[in-house]
DNA sequence: CCCACAATCCCACGATCATGGGATATGCCT
DNA sequence: AGGCATATCCCATGATCGTGGGATTGTGGG
């Protein structure tokens, strides 16, 4: 069964070219092709498509608001957003959109049907600059983290696998090392944060 | 120039076939390579690598613990993990730890090579299925949260409560319940996510 | 009018955790 | 050489948690 895709895209000359491109491939069902999104809600429950290759920058209502409809719509539906913004607000709204592919408009055709296969196969195809976007939009820790900071680096491992839900002896067998010294790290721990269970632990130095 | 790579990776054969690979072309310059991370620090410092290529399941100290290290003592230097491991978790710890690419060892040789020059030009190489494991570690707004959607507010709340740190009696007491009831919606909330501790069910409900 | 579900409360038993003692080894700094 | 931090391992005891029952109330949908 081919992949169903809708497209969404304002300049017509690009529009009618990757129309062109999907049209004469049989493993591709391009069910449509608009200009704008100001009746995708329509659009997406006639034709269900599998996935939405959404322009970012359309007159009326943006792709990132089109984006949000569709996941709010059809939650499986796998949106590739299509765009020449590459900075971090764009790259973030998407991502919080529900968007799950991201390519610059200067990718080639060939990547393009390549990325449409991927985010229909469960992957997130994004062009590699997008990708270290998306990397740094992770609050990495650097100065807030006063609270992690003063554990060593084995007492940050150990509390790391306790906050993934794991046991005593799984951490132990994680780390390769015996249950009594996951136990001693631990108390460490305790003593270094000033509290007295897992997930207070936990929320110290992970969750506030 | 070429780009200085450093190497950590227990599984022999594999290091040398990757050692091997990198020693013929003239654009890498292959450091060093090493079965474990113990002596990192110093391995850093001594020859100042544009580019890491990190196993995760390392025996003594981990990649993760590794990426760190590197990431505090160069922050200049990218870091690649290259595993067997496509879970959430380790995703995400990888990418906290400051790794800028990720890749399954399934990965050709040839596309490794890519990624490596992909890393140092300053962008995030990953496998297609860990960017989806990335794009998902987002808190995005319409809620991916199937998971807490699966409890009743008022478990929701108490999950939060021990998510801050609260033990059974504290939740009863912050929620006006007795301590028996808090077991209850526990209890429930056991079954519901399929977890087995508090620290399981913070980390099913919040942390991924 | 039931029935399912949410929310509340109770008990008992075994498993795990928290805490307080220890101990040894290594490396680093002075 | 001595002090300090880190990392490793051991044990005992009491507190807390995990799990398996059971129970009552109110609410909303079929």
């Amino acid at each position: 069964m081919p992949i169903r895709i809708l497209l969404y895209e304002d300049n017509a000359p690009l529009r009618e070219s990757l129309q062109l491109l999907f049209s004469g491939l049989p493993q591709f069902d391009l069910a449509g092709a608009f200009g704008d999104c100001m009746n995708i809600e329509k659009e997406i429950q006639q034709h269900t498509p599998d996935v939405v290759l959404m322009d970012i920058d359309l007159p009326g209502r943006n792709g990132i608001e089109a984006a949000h409809i569709v996941k709010r719509l059809a939650p499986g539906t796998e949106v590739l957003m299509l765009t020449v913004f590459d900075d971090n607000d764009k790259v973030f709204q998407a991502v919080c959109a529900g968007a799950s592919g991201y390519l610059l408009k200067k990718t080639p055709p060939s990547k393009i049907l390549e990325a449409v296969e991927d985010i229909y196969n469960g992957g997130a195809p994004m062009s590699p600059s997008i990708a270290r976007k998306v990397l740094e939009l992770f609050p990495r820790a650097p100065a807030v983290n006063t609270e992690l900071d003063k554990l060593t680096p084995r007492e940050q491992a150990v509390l790391r696998s306790l906050a993934s839900g794991n046991s005593y002896k799984m951490v132990a067998d994680e780390l390769q090392i015996s249950i009594e010294t996951v136990r001693t790290h631990i108390k460490r721990i305790y003593e270094k944060l000033h509290v007295h269970s897992v997930s207070e632990a936990i929320s110290k130095a992970f969750l506030k």
